[in-house]
DNA sequence: CTTGTTTGGTGCGATTTCGTATTATATTAG
DNA sequence: CTAATATAATACGAAATCGCACCAAACAAG
């Protein structure tokens, strides 16, 4: 019977930001030297959606704010990991595509990880991280819409 | 049939990146100004498995540099939501006390949060929420016990 | 006891994050 | 067209995070 009670929502929340917290620590371990997660995650970000997305745009898919997201990839471009270019259609804005070193870099990346997440497999039932992987998806779909 | 490939956990934890990211920023949006969630995750961990901690316990808890928790700990002591005490069993170290107003605050906290919870679950099956709970729960056990 | 090592905490400087204000371009109203 | 407003990006400063170095206390070896 599951528990019902306010609290245990709280908890997982709470679940999840350890959880982020000590994923993000395995990431960065395994990162160059000056790259740090967020760095990582605008990569897989312009992958998964595309790149030539606008600064703004990025800094909106990520709820932080413009100012950072500008720090961010500045860092990315000092590397050579992406190109940041005029936007032909917009004069005020740019767009940002990812560099040859950007692709293998985030390629890489996850090919480490999860040769981890393999070794991970010997000690956790990975068929229930499978099946939580809807909901967390469903929740994260309807966070992201509630945000006024 | 549940996705086996390896991209499908590094998704799970994308996943859980984000809802970290988002649920962060409900939470920071409650919290009074000039606190953060590190505060609110301090006061709320003391509660969890009871103050008179040690600076470096909590660091640990928290896979932060204790020169981070230090600064933490400065932000809450500075407006009385915790006291940081000498520890008489040991001189190099102190002890790290909830005060009144620390305790009001992260009940207050939660109780709020406890309402937007409820207004969720008319958008959202909190069931699947629960039945999520164990297996997050013992993920978070294995990472944490993983970390060398 | 004395010496060397370990451990808890902090000072300091570098980097990150972020709010505010500013600049440049685009859009809208009239 | 001109003026007012909105939007994208950045400069700048404040606060947070963290690595490194240091100090004080505890512990270990002899």
């Amino acid at each position: 019977m599951p528990d019902q009670n306010p609290a245990a929502f709280f908890e997982v929340f709470t679940e999840i930001g350890i959880i982020e917290q000590l994923s993000r620590a395995v990431l960065e371990a395994r990162l160059p030297k000056g790259l740090i997660a967020p760095h990582f995650a605008v990569l897989n970000h312009l992958v998964r959606v595309q790149d030539g997305r606008t600064p703004i745009e990025i800094a909106r898919a990520f709820q932080v704010p413009k100012t950072s997201m500008t720090h961010t990839l500045k860092g990315l471009e000092a590397r050579g990991l992406v190109d940041v270019r005029p936007n032909a259609e917009d004069g005020r804005s740019k767009r940002v595509w990812l560099t040859k070193a950007g692709h293998a870099l985030r390629a890489d990346t996850i090919a480490t990880l999860a040769a981890e997440f393999a070794k991970l497999s010997e000690e956790f039932d990975v068929t229930r991280l499978a099946d939580i992987r809807p909901v967390l998806r469903d929740l994260r779909i309807m966070m992201d819409a509630a945000r006024d």
